[in-house]
DNA sequence: AAAGATTGACTTTTCAATCTTG
DNA sequence: CAAGATTGAAAAGTCAATCTTT
């Protein structure tokens, strides 16, 4: 029994079997709505995030770190992202006037009506994809969950060391 | 009330509150796993996937193909990425005997010592990030539900045209 | 000097084209 | 010719370094 199979060695058999399908989600269905997006509206998930964050916004604007954190992204990849946005028109980019180190974000009219077309379609995919095939308050038992984890990955997430050493 | 949010304007408000945050768990937590592999054990999310795939093979191997849906990553992405676990050495590609046109991975020894060396700390992140957050029973709930998710997104998301013309 | 953001170099992923075997 | 797999070029993402404003 010891020479067991590394990747269920950790994790008890009954968690092994719910969090596999779970990582197998994690995996393959953002790629999916990623997909979807592309091919209907020429946009990825991350800059629909982007350009559905604007819209929500006052004036269609927010700060590039407030932007950021609505799309799930680091700052990097969102300021690579909008450059790619702002050359198609769909996003501007300008100093906030009161305060000359924040860069605020704005969506055009077009950058709009792009968000207005996808929205359907992205949305139809989520329901058939996830929404449709799920029971009865499971929707809302993962909404929460989901709530929770994302609060833990703000922190970091230390290394091991000293602290929990394992038996073989 | 017509110049709704755009985000908001297709997904009921019940529904967008908990698909919200189960969205940013599926952009933002793969990346934090993959951020701890990298960081101590030099393997990105999917690398460890593709050797904890074929150390729970017969021989310690599988044909590519199998092992990509293992992996939940296409051919090609497998492709690339076994190249280069071979290079480092953990990995070791040859045709099957049986059919020519069958490639089959194989962990070598030093492949399955870096998954060994890997899997604690993995296992550790998945526990701080993930189950140790949730409530009981709630795992279970989500890896069902994930599940059924995973079936569907076998088959392709097809573009929305004649058929759900939404009013405005 | 720290906050906010951008940049460039590097790595990873995707997409379409290709190659090989059955 | 279809299945299985690989390739190369292009797109996207990550990381560390940098720049500017406070």
């Amino acid at each position: 029994v010891n020479e067991d199979v590394v990747s269920t060695r950790w994790l008890r058999a009954a968690e092994l079997a719910d969090w596999m399908p779970f990582c197998g989600v994690l995996l393959a269905l953002p790629s999916a709505l990623d997909s979807q997006l592309r091919r209907d509206s020429q946009l990825s998930l991350f800059g629909y995030l982007i350009l559905a964050g604007l819209s929500d916004a006052p004036d269609h604007t927010r700060p590039m770190s407030e932007l950021a954190v609505l799309a799930n992204g680091s700052l990097s990849r969102l300021s690579h992202a909008v450059s790619g946005l702002e050359q198609r028109g769909l996003v501007r980019r300008s100093a906030d006037p009161g305060n000359g180190r924040i860069t605020v974000a704005t969506l055009t009219y077009e950058g709009y009506e792009t968000l207005k077309a996808a929205a359907p379609g992205h949305v139809e995919a989520v329901r058939r994809l996830v929404l449709d095939r799920l029971k009865d308050g499971d929707l809302h038992t993962i909404g929460r969950a989901a709530d929770t984890i994302l609060t833990g990955l703000a922190g970091p997430c230390p290394p091991l060391d000293a602290n929990s050493t394992s038996q073989s």
